[in-house]
DNA sequence: GCGACAG
DNA sequence: ATCTTGTCGC
């Protein structure tokens, strides 16, 4: 592949993917199998200026709704957004999560104007029985860093992190550690955190934490899903609903 | 063989 | 993920 600028290789990818999508578990595993050695755990590059949070809804039978909301950083206010939806593609089955929802979510993305610095999953990076989990598998696809941040665990053990907000623990599997488990907020369920590609350890909880200062979820995914599950924060105008949105896009920006 | 199991 | 009102607690 020749190198291209980043924005034309998303493009490409959202376009068609990489290869034919598995269809069973066994083609499914092979694929991570392969893949895992592309992810690079290492520390970020540079701070990212865009970040972009990604969450994935069902809609009424077989159709997969993808959700993209990228956000400044570190001030974390909304630039713009992307939907797409498309049939799914695989069943959902523990440790296969990717397969089901990376395909709209790369179509999304192909409709950004600006390309993100960090893409941020609702799901594990490297916690994962491969260490290939959504956050890795989307990072490599598109070349870019990724984080993941679980609401709840797939792999690993831990002890459970002190209540105040920024305490956390190891997440360990087999012997290494592949996260953590960090209390983002005081007094509330903590998130798992683990590096997904082109980041590391230490990166991945640092983010994590910038990313979420206030709720427990990162205000990435707090965004990305409130787009994809249709809901409007509370309105001062009962009477204005004239909102039109043209094939799923928002707000304006100015390129890269 | 019996549990566990991202969204 | 999604179906769903009220309720408990800081």
């Amino acid at each position: 592949m020749a190198y291209v600028d980043g924005m034309s290789e998303l493009a490409r990818n959202a376009l068609s993917l990489p290869e034919p999508w598995p269809t069973t578990i066994e083609d499914a595993r092979a694929v991570q199998e392969r893949m895992r050695g592309l992810v690079r755990l290492e520390p970020l590059a540079d701070l990212p200026k865009l970040v972009a949070g990604i969450d994935v809804g069902l809609l009424q039978d077989g159709l997969v709704r993808a959700a993209v909301a990228v956000l400044d950083f570190p001030a974390l206010t909304l630039v713009e957004s992307a939907l797409a939806i498309q049939p799914a593609a695989f069943p959902y089955v523990p440790g296969f999560l990717s397969f089901r929802e990376i395909p709209p979510v790369l179509e999304a993305l192909g409709k950004l104007n600006a390309l993100p610095g960090l893409l941020v999953c609702d799901g594990q990076g490297i916690a994962h029985p491969r260490g290939f989990g959504i956050a890795s598998h989307l990072g490599v696809l598109t070349g870019l860093p990724s984080l993941g941040v679980a609401k709840s665990r797939l792999v690993g053990r831990y002890a459970e992190p002190g209540s105040e907000r920024g305490s956390r623990s190891p997440l360990v599997y087999r012997s290494r550690q592949v996260g953590w488990v960090l209390r983002t907020r005081t007094g509330v369920k903590p998130v798992f955190v683990s590096p997904g590609h082109r980041l590391d350890l230490y990166g991945s909880l640092e983010l994590a934490m910038a990313l979420a200062p206030k709720y427990r979820l990162p205000e990435t995914t707090r965004q990305a899903h409130n787009l994809a599950s249709g809901h409007r924060p509370r309105s001062i105008k009962p009477e204005s609903d004239t909102e039109e949105v043209d094939k799923g896009r928002r707000h304006s920006n100015s390129g890269v």
